[in-house]
DNA sequence: ATGAAAGCGCTAACAC
DNA sequence: GTGTTAGCGCTTTCAT
């Protein structure tokens, strides 16, 4: 690999102005300039990026701490990623994927003190994750997937849970449904402080609260079989229920399952949702369900960049919510008159 | 942070003598040693990579390269980056992840100019990928999660189609099915010569006549409304086949829907396999089929060791193939006799 | 506007 | 077994 000295050689100029004129950090002569970049040109000329780092002190590599896969660990979560290392390339950035192990804390001054990463970004971060503080303390640049439950001024890209309940509740509003139900995530998942199973059950509420129209909520079916119950228990406590949102997808499959078990049909007899499940989830089920579709890729992307121009010295730290996508599918319509129980 | 100096300052040696002692690059008295590991641990140090990368010229960063998502791209990917990241880590390596753009080639010139990875882990190989062969000649060490057509002496963990196809076979044959049908991954998948999709076709082919089973494919759906399509042709024109292989998940919902159509279950009157489908989009649909889920995440992983072997200059290049898990659901069972068309 | 030279923190000869 | 020293390739003063 050709280096710095090689250009300047090849240009009859000294490495410092190379370097100069390849980065631009003080005023090099057009002429000159011209040459130089010439000469690196033909020589295939690339920087050495340790070279750089070591005595810049920045890398220019992020860090995405990806959490041990749990289960319900989807494509959601390999948008973050993807997102995150597009929007990174796109700044002339590197995303170095840090899975992370039984000690978070220890796995990140770990990570921090090797001096290869000016930044890191979370992801899956819970409403009391001590990450933050422990970044903060340590004067680590970070930006947050996700967010805490009161994160004060740090760099975040969340989903917007009350946009998107409003979007939800509205859209079943809007068909004519005058109740609605919703089952959260897994009671474990509940009981985890997992930040959106909280923020969306609170959101939902209140949006069907603001609609005006009645709603049902308390079900954290985390599998098929669990969905199938909680599908029992709600028509047989609340028979005047005619739409129901589901977080878990495969709580869904038992729900539907359900559905046909009792000879209703969907979306005649139930409007049913997905929400904060991708589209392509959405799609493997028949009737193709309606989705709220988490805008995973755009998080990724929003934290990379938050987290970069926190580097550059930029701005003021950044919260950004985005709703999630209202995808209708076949299965939402207007309730049916009469439907028996 | 501090540095390798510090060490040496608290422990009253050079800083040679603390380098070798934390590397064990050569003998250091057992005194001295546990001197300089105290003083390490004092002051928390970490060694700056630096900086041990610049002098060295071996990063223990690896790149991973990420095609641009494709549709149906999902966990199956996901889990090829995570598993290989874990690997990575557990060897004391990092992995970056790289996404690829439109030019894949100049992006591993850029990429590899960088100094800043040991080697690259290729994954989507492509039969007539041109990444290997620039690679060999641009001498970076890599391995692949796939293979080319005729990969010859190249590291690289692919699945085994073979044994796939036969545990697949095996299976149906074993419940007494007597014909066969695979449906194989969309035109265009195929038309790109995609690795499994032309592999998994020529071996279902080979095992079927092995078995001694009658067998037909040709048949591509990417869709559901393709796969509705394609079902109903089959069974126009081999009204006898009791069994079938479907790569496509999309492709998979669409013969669901065609089979409750005329009034057929699964797996009474018709046993449906999902070939290279994750589990846990298996469990979308009810029935759970049953999966030849690919062993992704190992796959990852072995990628990933390959690679920290080559640059360690161990062993010879390794070829590793790993079989797909058969995941028995519900939608295998016996053929039910006299079922009408 | 350009050049010379001093490191960034580490490894690896090479001396002793 | 341990110390001294010369870089790795780059950025960044400080001169000119």
């Amino acid at each position: 690999m050709s280096k710095l000295r090689d250009v300047a050689e090849r240009a009859q100029v000294a490495v410092s102005t190379v370097s100069a004129a390849l980065n631009g950090t003080r005023p090099v002569a057009a002429a000159t300039k011209r040459r130089i970049e010439q000469a690196a040109a033909e020589l295939g000329y690339r920087p050495n990026l340790l070279a750089r780092g070591l005595q810049s002190k920045r890398t220019r590599i992020l860090a995405l701490l990806f959490p041990a896969p749990r289960s319900g660990f989807g494509l959601t979560e390999m948008q973050f990623a993807t997102g995150a290392a597009e929007a990174a390339s796109e700044l002339g950035y590197h995303l170095l994927l840090s899975p992370e192990n039984a000690d978070p804390i220890e796995e990140l001054r770990h990570l921090t003190g090797l001096g290869l990463v000016d930044g890191v970004l979370l992801m899956e971060v819970g409403l009391d994750d001590e990450r933050p503080e422990f970044l903060s303390a340590a004067g680590v640049a970070f930006s947050m997937i996700g967010r805490t439950r009161e994160p004060g001024s740090i760099d975040y890209a969340d989903i917007d849970f009350a946009a998107t309940a409003r979007d939800a509740v509205a859209h079943v509003a809007g068909l004519g449904h005058r109740k609605l139900a919703f089952f959260n995530l897994s009671t474990d998942t509940y009981a985890a402080q997992y930040g959106p199973a909280i923020r969306a059950e609170i959101e939902f509420a209140g949006a069907a609260r603001a609609a005006g129209i009645d709603y049902v909520d308390d079900f954290r079916p985390g599998s098929a079989e669990e969905g199938r119950q909680a599908f029992e228990e709600l028509v047989a406590a609340h028979p005047d229920v005619t739409a129901l949102a589901v977080m878990d997808d495969h709580a869904a499959v038992g729900v539907i399952a359900a559905v046909a078990a009792r000879g209703w049909r969907i979306p005649e007899d139930l409007t049913l949702l997905l929400v904060l499940s991708s589209a392509r989830v959405a799609e493997m089920f028949h009737p193709r369900l309606t989705t709220l579709e988490p805008p995973s890729a755009e998080l990724g992307r929003l934290g990379a960049r938050m987290l970069i121009d926190r580097l550059r010295g930029d701005a003021p730290p950044q919260q950004r919510l985005v709703p999630c996508r209202l995808v209708i599918g076949d299965s939402s319509a207007p309730p049916r008159e009469g439907r028996t129980v």
